[in-house]
Formats: C-alpha cells, structure tokens, sequence
DNA sequence: GAGTTTGAAACT
DNA sequence: CAGTTTCAAACTC
C-alpha cells in the first residue's frame, strides 16, 4: 500500500494486486488526511472484484482514496473514491461498477459512474458506512434488480422477480415501514405519503421507497448476474443462477443484511418472506437513516397498473430504474403511456437540487444534449427529468455519453460538481460564490449574475465591473469597502492616472481603506463564525492575499 | 411568445 | 491565457 499526496488530496494506492486477492492486505487503512481508520471489504473469495469501504467510521471531510481492485483477469480497475464533504451537496467519487457489485452496477453499466456519500450523515451502524448512492444509482441498481426481470405478484408485497427464461432468481416483499428519520432529524415521512421497505429474501437485499420516493437502498448482491441465489431451488440452484461455487458458498456464508451479519437463509428452506419491525433493533440504521438524494416519481399509485402494488415501490420509479425515467404517465384513458407530458415550472421556481426539499428547475436546453454546463440539470450532477430539454443526453439512456462528459468535465475541473456557493456566511445572505461572477452590465443585481442569482454578495473573488451587489447594512458601516472590494478597486482606475505612472501608486488611501474594510469584516465573519483564532488568522491573511492580488493586478492593468 | 440581453461555458 | 463563439437562462416587450 502507498499514499502519496498528489494537489491537495491524498491517496492511498493498492499497487500489488496479489496482494490484496491473497488478502494479505490490511483489513483497515488510515485516511492519511484525518487519521480515521477505515476497513476495506477484502472479501475475495467471490471471485471478482469487490472492494469496498464498509469501515467502521466514516471518510471525513477532505479524505480522497483511490483503490484498485483486480478484474477477474487481474487487472487492476482504478477506483476513486473522494470524499468532499460534510457539506449540503453530497460529495462524489468515481467508481468503477465491477468494484462495487454489492450495489450492483456492474450489471448496470460498463463504464464508471458518480457515486455520492454523505458523510455527514452516516450513522452509526457498528458495521460502518454503507454506501448511499444516489436517486440515480439507486435507479440503477433497482434496474438492475429488474433488468432481465419481470415482475409478478404473488399476495400482496410479495413479488417475484424472474428472469426471462423464466426462472426466478428474486423475491422481494415490500411492506410499510414506521417514519424514518434523516440525518437532519426530519421525518422522512412527514415529507411523503407511505414508507416502504423493499427487502429481497433472498439476499437481505433491502431499500427504503416511499410512494413517490426512492429513499434507501442496502446490498442489491442478488441481482449480479451468476451471484444470485435461487430462492425457491437453494439446494440444487441451477447452474445459471448459482454462477461459480465461491460465489454462492460466500454469498451463503456472509450476507451483510441492514447492518448486521446474519445466517444465511436455510438451505431449502423458504425464504423468510417477513420484514422484521420498523423499529426492531435489527435495523439500526432505519432510525436514522441519512437524506438521500431523491427521485421524485409523480405518478400517482393509484394509476399503476401492474407490478408493485399502490403501497409499494411505485412504477413510475421501476420506469426510471429502466431510465424510462418517470416516463410513465397515465393518458387520457388511464392507460400508461411513455410520453410523458414536459410540464414547464414558473421562473424563477428555485433551481434547487434535487437535495432541496423545492420543486426542481426544468432545464430547456437545445443543443447541449445536457451534457454541458450549460444545462443546469447537468451542473448540478441531476438527470433531466420533466425537463423541456431537447435530444437530452442526461439520462440513463446514455449513460456511457452522460459518463464520458461528466468525465470530461472532471478532467477539466475536478471541483465541477461541487457546489458553488460556499459555506461562509455573510449576514443573513447565504455562502460566497466560490468561482465569484464575471458580469458587466448586469451590475449583479440581475438573476444574470450567479452570485446575486444564488443570493449571495458579490466578494473579492468576483470579477464584476460596477457591481451593486454588496450588503446594504455593510455599506453604511464600511463606507468604500460596501461598494464591493472588486468594483471598488477598479473604480480606482480614472483618478490613478491621475497621481503617478508607478504601479504602487494604486495604493491609495481609499484602496487601503477598502482593504481594511476587507480585513475587518473577514474578522468580523471569523469571530461570527466561532473560528478559532488559528482559524481566524488563515482567513484574514488568505483575504489579504487576495486584495494584495487584485491590487497588483489592476495596478499592473493600469500602467501597462 | 418572440426577440433581446446577458454572462457562463466552451472553444480557438 | 485571452479573445471569440456558443449556449441557455433571464429579461423585455
């Protein structure tokens, strides 16, 4: 094992790949960033690939890994693994799906895809941090669970899922579960109609749904093709189901079920079909169960037609599972149609994530494909759903192009997908616009500009030329400073000329003014804050650092 | 709703 | 890296 910095993350490479399938490999590994102990899943008797975090503490914030993990061939298959938060957004890092069969995308897709994880939410579990993908993810690995499936009901929340050919290969049971809560404290079911618990028999394979959201998922293993047990044929499972021996003998022998190692179910016997109590100790993790990103199917139960029942996991959302992505919307006759009818939302209707409780923005991109930035969906790592978009890329559908541009956008900035607005604090705005905005004649106080658009107050990082977007309250108090640092320094450039051609010159005593206003409310923002004056000191110097630069630069621009 | 304006993103 | 083009949202009428 090696861990190495390279920019500002660390990493821990896995170089010896035999290594780690002789299982010689530390069972747990240090964040080099936080000194956290993680433990890797280095169950390699299953004959592929699968490693995964399930330590019994969680990535902090900062912490970046990256794993390889051999292909049956061998081959080492780069896994990166980036933990960016706690923050509101979720973090994100790239997997590749044969590394992660557990959630069950290697059935899914042949090219990585974004994985998210909410640090910050994580439970305690005793077994550590299950994944938590995202809506997407979770569509995926329920696609997967139904792909070369179909469905049918056997009494009510029970179904079987069958292969094809006709043999079954899944049985799931969906019954109602008590609210959850999430990581807020909120009660999930405060925010839908009834919560479900989707839990494969055969595998402990489990997800929370409501009627309109897909909200938890824990261990799709059954569904990997060659992995799953047939649950009606334990004893004699068919070749083509029981994939190689060592699959099933660890499937058999281990199977992690809601955070708990549990026996495997008897052979022979009938699957224990019978969810064990929303509040049973068995199920730790249900009471408090973190936010998850959520995928909002507004297909009404009642209108389904077939498969789940209306107190289970709702069609709408298998559709999507399929990336026939909430497509199915009954028509004039009731009947479930695939044209779903794009229905616009207001301006102006917050363009919140999908992490937002608010409706989300329908983008109505033309030429993008939303697969750029400049579709809104795709900035903010969503799949375009009831948008007004044409010849849209942002689905499922295509998720090796959608893979290939957030790949390419990675690539070219890997902080692509983070949020935009920071965490600071100013007043009772919300956080700063990290990449600061370029307006010029919008005066930022348009929905042009991001920074006013995300209701932030234009700072120092901003490249805005007579900029208007600054605190009122600060404007009295700071006097210069209020007019916003950057728009302040430029509003320099005419009486310079005035005094000197020496560079230096642009130091005036109003540019210094504006700096210490700069340095003071940086002050003020820390102590408001609760920084510690370590802290405190970073900040002030960091935002010294960037007036001196501004400084520098416009005095550079003007005497040029 | 069509046309214009705007600024971010993409491109050169 | 700067200038230009493309793009989609915001805005105006």
């Amino acid at each position: 094992m090696k861990t190495f910095t390279e920019d500002k993350h660390p990493y821990v490479i896995y170089e010896d790949l035999s290594q780690r399938s002789a299982g010689s490999l530390p069972q747990s590994y240090s964040s080099p960033a936080s000194g956290q102990k993680f433990f890797t899943n280095l169950n390699s008797s299953r004959g592929h690939s699968d490693t995964s975090l399930e330590g019994d503490e969680c990535p902090s914030q900062g912490d970046v890994f990256e794993l390889r993990c051999p292909d049956d061939q061998g081959n080492g298959t780069c896994l990166l693994f980036g933990i960016h938060g706690p923050s509101f957004h979720p973090p994100r890092h790239l997997a590749t799906p044969s590394c992660f069969p557990n959630v069950t995308l290697s059935a899914m897709a042949s090219e990585p895809t974004l994985f998210e994880m909410p640090v910050e939410s994580v439970p305690e579990m005793g077994l550590g941090c299950p994944w938590f993908p995202t809506g997407e993810e979770l569509c995926d690995a329920a696609a997967c669970m139904t792909s070369r499936c179909k469905e049918e009901q056997r009494g009510e929340g029970v179904f079987v899922k069958e292969e094809t050919s006709g043999e079954p290969v899944c049985q799931t049971r969906i019954e109602k579960c008590q609210p959850t809560l999430d990581h807020m404290g909120e009660n999930l079911a405060m925010k839908g109609p009834d919560m479900c618990q989707v839990r494969c028999s055969v595998c402990g394979a489990v997800m929370l749904v409501n009627n309109t959201k897909l909200v938890q998922m824990n261990d799709m293993q059954c569904v990997l093709p060659g992995q799953v047990l047939n649950a009606s044929e334990q004893q004699v499972p068919s070749a083509s189901h029981r994939g190689p021996p060592e699959l099933s003998d660890t499937h058999e022998k281990e199977t992690f079920i809601l955070g708990q190692m549990v026996s495997p179910t008897p052979a022979g016997s009938h699957p224990t079909m019978v969810l064990p109590g929303p509040a049973s100790p068995s199920l730790p993790f249900i009471q408090a169960a973190p936010t998850f990103p959520t995928v909002t199917c507004d297909v009404p139960p009642e209108t389904l037609k077939r498969g789940w029942s209306s107190n289970s996991l709702p069609e709408p959302c298998i559709s999507q599972f399929s990336q026939t992505a909430c497509n199915v919307f009954p028509d004039s006759k009731g009947l479930l149609t695939e044209t779903q009818p794009k229905i616009p939302l207001e301006r102006n209707q917050h363009s919140g994530t999908y992490w937002d409780s608010g409706a989300r923005k329908a983008c109505q991109c033309m030429k993008s494909q939303c697969l750029k930035f400049y579709c809104d969906c795709f900035a903010n790592g969503e799949l375009c759903i009831r948008c007004n978009c044409a010849n849209c890329y942002n689905n499922m559908e295509h998720a090796h192009e959608r893979y290939k541009a957030i790949k390419i956008c990675l690539e070219r900035n890997p902080d692509a997908f983070q949020p935009k607005i920071g965490n600071r604090k100013w007043g009772k705005v919300k956080g700063r616009h990290n990449m600061g905005c370029s307006c010029k004649r919008s005066g930022c106080t348009k929905n042009y500009c991001e920074c006013y658009e995300a209701n932030t107050i234009c700072s120092s990082t901003c490249k805005c030329v007579g900029c208007k977007n600054y605190e009122e309250g600060f404007k009295k108090t700071k006097g210069v400073y209020a007019r916003c640092k950057n728009d302040n320094i430029l509003s320099y450039k005419g009486n310079l000329y005035q005094y000197s051609k020496c560079p230096l010159a642009c130091i005036t005593s109003d540019v210094v003014e504006a700096t210490c206003g700069c340095l003071i409310a940086c002050a003020e923002e820390a102590e408001k804050e609760g920084y510690t004056p370590p802290q405190a000191e970073k900040m002030i110097l960091q935002e010294f650092g960037q007036c001196l630069t501004q400084i520098i630069r416009y005095g550079l621009d003007l005497f040029m």
